[in-house]
RNA sequence: GGUGCGGUGGCGAAGUGGCUAACGCCGCGGUCUGCAAAACCGCUAUUCGCCGGUUCGAGUCCGGCCCGCACCUCCA
């Protein structure tokens, strides 16, 4: 079975054939370095980053380039507003953007392609797209004349006749036609320029992609997503330069995820309705925070609450603490996954789960489908080691470690849930110590029968956040924020 | 106005023609526990926005309607 994805630009799932077999090659629109990136920012990322996991795990080397916008209008005003040069300006939230990444374990692009390190190509693009006069100089700007290219709408699935009746778009500058938009933006004073056959300036919008996604894909390159609202014009204009240029196809299957909402409206910064990725990690852990972004289908709207996010963290913690218990059966054998041995249903079940998981995440990428797979998994190994204290399962007890670690670790990104960052400053060993020399007195207390005295440390820890819980194995405590 | 997306139990969320509508969270009952917690077992939608139609059979296809959202201007 291969793998199938909705195409936006065909308005249906298709089987998914890599123009190089074995070989996938995708490009994501990324951020605009201006500032912290929100939830609604962080979903591609996570969206994309696990269908890479994905693709890599059923067998494909994934070649993934993501860009970073680093030349833009919002990055000048924002250096401006803070007395900043622009490009020191995007090189702190391109560093930032990496730390919000990595907390979701979001894993690095093959390639990070930055606007500013890329002038020649896109000048010699804007070059090409003038001599063959699907661009024109005016002023020093160049624009794109939108009606030298005729597949302009097939994207979005408009037509530039619409467009021009029922828009308000006016003709600015010296555009020739309102849908006409610029490539290369000639340098007002004071901003940042790079010299160019049609005087100093930059790119303007849209190019970078174009010329980006061609420099290391090439163009017929397989996968391009990003956000919805970059369908048009975002993505309808990269495409009109690219396949102008070339001649040739752009890419071949878009994909698009669906926004975060917020009381069913789209979080933005123009609402002001926007939770910045920083704010929610300081609440939960990132993997919390991807699980929670991955129980969605990715083309669906998530509106936004905590109590999705506390119910992820709830979960999640159930995923976690079924792979501690075999990490704990295991002890710290290896153990290799047997693969022969007794027929056992829990092996038959892994292979189940399995089985379900990619079945769900070929079709268009379902992943809550592909984790109700892993809770299906979780909840009839529980219900085995609930039954079983013997050991000689070991074989098989591998095999379901091997494989939540496969799915929920490699491919979902989700695990380990870290569980409270370790602490390694004074205090906190302090803190670690004293709460163990509390739970010595309270085993005590517990012998003595003393169950007054227990629960109350247990309740008084409980009100500073500290959890505890009495096993067969001993008294373990955890952090409960 | 144009172009799309969505409306499934208390909440979240799969399911796009066929056994009793996945799964998660919450809630309730039970097992375990000194009591809890965790874990497990069980229960919780005669019903899938509304009205028609097609079909032996529809949440699932067709038509109409209502509601919400998005894009058409920077936006993931």
């Amino acid at each position: 079975m291969p793998v199938t994805i909705y195409n936006t630009l065909t308005r249906r799932k298709e089987a998914l054939v890599p123009g190089e077999p074995g070989q996938v090659r995708m490009y994501v629109c990324g951020p605009t370095t201006y500032n912290l990136i929100h939830l609604g920012n962080a979903r591609p990322l996570v969206v994309f980053d696990t269908f890479r996991r994905y693709l890599e795990y059923r067998g494909y080397r994934v070649t993934y380039v993501q860009n970073f916008t680093d030349i833009d209008d919002k990055i000048i005003a924002r250096a401006a507003e803070e007395g900043l040069d622009p490009g020191v300006l995007a090189d702190k939230y391109i560093a930032e953007y990496f730390l919000d990444a990595a907390a979701l374990g979001v894993r690095p692009a093959t390639v990070h392609p930055q606007v500013s390190q890329h002038i020649a190509d896109i000048v010699a693009m804007i070059r090409s797209l003038v001599d063959k006069e699907y661009a024109y100089a005016a002023d020093g700007n160049v624009y794109f004349a939108v009606d030298r290219f005729a597949g302009y709408g097939k994207l979005s699935r408009r037509s530039p006749e619409e467009m021009l009746v029922g828009a308000r778009a006016e003709i600015e500058g010296d555009k020739r036609s309102p849908l006409d938009f610029a490539l290369w933006k000639k340098a007002k004073p004071g901003e940042p320029w790079w010299e160019s056959p049609w005087g100093p300036g930059r790119p303007g919008w849209h190019s970078e992609c174009a010329a980006m996604a061609l420099r290391y894909l090439g163009s017929g390159f397989d996968i391009h997503g990003g956000g919805y609202d970059l369908v048009f014009p975002h993505h309808e204009n990269e495409i009109a330069q690219a396949e102008s240029y070339t001649g040739q196809p752009f890419a071949r299957y878009w994909m698009h995820n669906g926004f975060i909402t917020v009381d069913q409206e789209k979080m933005s910064k123009s609402l002001g309705n926007f939770f910045l990725l920083r704010e929610i990690l300081r609440r939960f852990p990132g993997p919390v925070i991807r699980f929670y972004l991955l129980s969605t289908h990715y083309r669906h709207p998530l509106d936004f609450d905590l109590e999705g996010l506390e119910g992820s963290a709830r979960g999640l913690a159930r995923w976690q603490k079924t792979l501690d218990e075999l990490e704990q059966r295991l002890g710290g054998r290896a153990g290799e996954a047997a693969t022969s041995g007794p027929a056992h249903p829990l092996r038959e079940q892994v292979a189940a789960t399995r089985e379900t998981f990619v079945a769900a995440l070929d079709d268009d990428f379902n992943t809550p489908a592909a984790m109700a797979a892993l809770f299906a998994l979780v909840r009839e190994t529980n219900s085995f080691l609930a039954r079983s204290q013997t050991g000689d399962d070991a074989g098989t007890l591998a095999a379901v470690r091997a494989c939540l670690k496969e799915l929920g670790e490699q491919v979902l990104g989700v695990l380990p849930l870290a569980g409270q960052a370790a602490p390694s400053s004074r205090e906190a060993q302090v803190v670690t110590g004293l709460v163990d020399l509390l739970l010595e007195v309270r085993s005590l207390a517990r012998q003595h029968r003393d169950w007054a005295m227990a629960d109350m440390i247990r309740d008084r820890l409980a009100g500073l956040g500290i959890g505890v819980e009495d096993t067969p194995g001993g008294t373990r405590w955890e952090w409960r924020g």
